[in-house]
DNA sequence: CTTTGACCTCGCCCCAGGGGCGTGGTCCAA
DNA sequence: TTGGACCACGCCCCTGGGGCGAGGTCAAAG
């Protein structure tokens, strides 16, 4: 290794368009580790072997990788290298489209006409539930599996069920918080809880109700159905006593009703 | 103002799916303030009819707006609001099909062939020129716009000029930082500095030198030429001895060269 | 009246990717 | 030997909060 061959991070960095400042942590992040640092001074030494891996570094830096997975693309040929950031890049045009979705979605103007909420009451029943923290790419699998485990169970004890499908929405689930969802099927008869599955008491009250016809039923316009409902509810005095659950299939033909247990405001 | 209108925190916070650190840095921010905030406990009072405002906020952040730009959408109507956010989509659209443009340029089997690089000696010449930091943006017109201005001064003091005109990139000028950038037009003769017109001495010596067509000239394909002079550099044990230049237009029918000045490295 | 539990406050540390600044050490040439 | 250029390191800053811990507040319940 000659000496004529390293270089201070001066030089380097003038060598590959990267600050010092920068070098210094990606040395820190193992990304770009200098050959030889001085054991006394700390002063780092770059080979120049090393300038096309710092170029690189920096052109992948020009496209906002974050560093991790920048570290996880410089093992990779070029021909994988390409492949992943394709993958990339298409994944970012689902975001946006996404986004495209959600201005659309925000615009009152223009989604779907929703039903009108109503008052509907709701006795006590017993469920048998399972809850999981899911993203939203799992909701959906989440549950249907759900659902066909709980009914199957039903089934094997003897029993029938009780109505729709219920989902509670314990945490929001969004594109990027996943949040503890309870898919429930109300039964009437005893059944012992097994593994996963959980028997609870769901006791009565009174649910603001919305039927969702299947245009709205989708991330993101669904939310859109929730501020109608949650709008709704505030303007008629009353407060949201729980969280939300959705009701599959709905009522009048509707793929789905969207719930929020209510009570009277004090003020009434 | 009705005190059964008045919210903390947790309750809002369940309203509007905003945590209650949420709403704090909206507070601070001045995005979303109470109402009243009780002078001894610091107890935060949120009105019942701030929860669409906070809807709105919350609706927002899903499409990662900063609260920044937030801050300014929220006193606009909601005609106005969805022309920004539309105008905004479309930036966040032009941003994507660049980074396309970068990884297609990164990858090198599809670049368009680039000509040769070359040495090329430079004789002293003495350069007017206008110097300023740019953003990507502007740098065409400042360039167009410096170079007639520069010919225009050389004209009117009865010079000729003496070459194509020399761009000088003292700092680089990407996407998102811009770079002191300098035009400049060698000329024979005395010309007096005036105005941000500067007059200087650039040294002879050497320069690599790479022809570029028009199908490589434009951001970000340009970088790859770069790339391919710079890699040429150093395979031939040359070091780069300042900041690139480009010249308009380029030899042999080029659009432009990109140049280098360098200077063999001491173990030649 | 006191306890308990839920809720609240503020403050600090953390994430990425550095920029900017200040202090002090290093290296090379004149 | 003394500049001047370069370097390392550490601290504070940006965004948008999450998480945690110490301690204050408030209501209902004992």
């Amino acid at each position: 290794m000659n000496d004529a061959d390293l270089m201070l991070p001066g030089e380097f960095g003038a060598a590959t368009r990267l600050s010092p400042k920068a070098l210094r942590l990606y040395a820190a992040q193992g990304l770009l580790v200098p050959v030889y640092t001085d054991p006394g001074s700390g002063y780092r030494r770059y080979h120049r072997d090393q300038i096309p891996l710092g170029r690189l570094i920096g052109w992948l830096r020009m496209l906002d990788l974050p560093l991790a997975r920048i570290a996880a693309l410089l093992p990779l040929d070029s021909q994988a290298r390409q492949a992943e950031l394709r993958a990339w890049l298409a994944a970012q045009e689902i975001e946006l489209q996404q986004r495209r979705e959600l201005v659309e979605a925000l615009d009152y103007t223009s989604r779907a006409t929703t039903g009108t909420p109503t008052l509907r009451s709701r006795p006590q029943r017993k469920l048998l539930c399972r809850e999981r923290r899911v993203h939203i790419d799992e909701l959906e699998a989440f549950i249907a599996d759900a659902q066909e485990h709980i009914r199957a169970r039903l089934r094997a004890v003897g029993l029938s069920d009780d109505g729709p499908t219920l989902v509670h929405f314990h945490g929001f689930v969004t594109r990027d918080s996943d949040g503890p969802v309870e898919v429930a099927v109300p039964f009437t008869g005893s059944v012992e809880p097994v593994d996963d599955l959980r028997v609870r008491l769901s006791p009565a009250g009174t649910d603001a109700v919305l039927p969702v016809a299947k245009a709205d039923a989708d991330f993101p316009m669904i939310l859109h159905v929730y501020g109608v409902l949650e709008a709704w509810i505030d303007a008629h005095r009353l407060v949201c006593v729980g969280s939300p659950v959705e009701v599959w299939p709905g009522s009048d033909g509707a793929v789905l009703d969207v719930t929020y247990p209510v009570m009277p405001s004090e003020e009434g």
